[in-house]
DNA sequence: AAATATTTGCAACTCTGTTGCAAAATACTG
DNA sequence: CAGTATTTTGCAACAGAGTTGCAAATATTT
């Protein structure tokens, strides 16, 4: 695990630090998304906000990570598990929120449906974002 | 016009105070979804912004307006049109971003796609997000 | 029109996120 | 491996969004 830790920084031409050693740590180990307040509280003081709000800055960047819109507007972040590349993110998959333990998981085997829109719209992107109860929950 | 914010207002249960007026009445006027700060432009300091605040607030309780969730994670709201009452909303329709000009449209007439989740899954509720270009934009 | 209930505006505050800059850590070079 | 150049960090200061308590103003009820 420290191995693809230290791959993944340098696979994008980042280099080595405590923060971004660390931070990109807590998104392997984590099965779920995580907002900027679940990071600060499991490394425990151990950086500056700054610092973690510049590191997902950075990740995002480098399509290290990906955000993922929410209904009640907090910034959460997952993993990119598709070839997402600085600049470039593929990650059009279905995002989960559960409504009891407020988890945000990616649904990356769950196909991003069709949407059909009115005449003259030109469509980019389509954002899904479901929410009921996780396995866990319901 | 007049007569349909009365109306609007009263058949909520509101008093009716200028701000509630104002604010109902440009949502009324606009095509497509407004954020806080638009509303603080459009009513150009007529109101405490506290003030907006707390009438958006109303609007949403009472099912007047809805919220609608953005990947840049800045609230918008926009009319009900289905049959929203205080407490329950059904605003299930696909909502469209502009890359260009930021609009935001609420696409009732665009049916909201099938979601296969995964087992264990439990849903409530799935919101579309789709961006790109507007017919005005395109 | 007076009494009551609701809403408003203000001030103060919290929470989230950003920026400039000097100090510290990292990477590069020989 | 030490010395230098580059990058990153922490701090302080700031900006913006949103919330709360409370007295004054406004709306509703009688
Ligand atoms: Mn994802
Ligand atoms: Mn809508
Ligand atoms: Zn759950
Ligand atoms: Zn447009």
């Amino acid at each position: 695990m420290k191995e693809g830790i230290t791959n993944i920084l340098k696979k994008s031409g980042l280099s080595l630090t405590d923060s971004r050693r660390r931070i990109l740590q807590l998104f392997l180990e984590s099965n779920n998304a995580l907002a900027h307040a679940d990071i600060e509280k499991l490394s425990s003081d151990q950086f500056d906000r700054v610092t973690v709000y510049r590191t997902l800055q950075t990740f995002v960047e480098k399509g290290i990570i990906h955000t993922i819109p929410s209904a009640d507007n907090a910034v959460r972040y997952a993993l990119c598990q598709d070839e997402c590349s600085a600049g470039h993110h593929h990650d059009e998959h279905v995002h989960f929120v559960c409504d009891v333990c407020g988890a945000t998981f990616c649904l990356q085997h769950t196909a991003i449906p069709q949407v059909q829109l009115p005449n003259g719209f030109k469509l980019r992107q389509v954002d899904v974002l479901a929410s009921g109860k996780c396995n866990q929950c319901a």
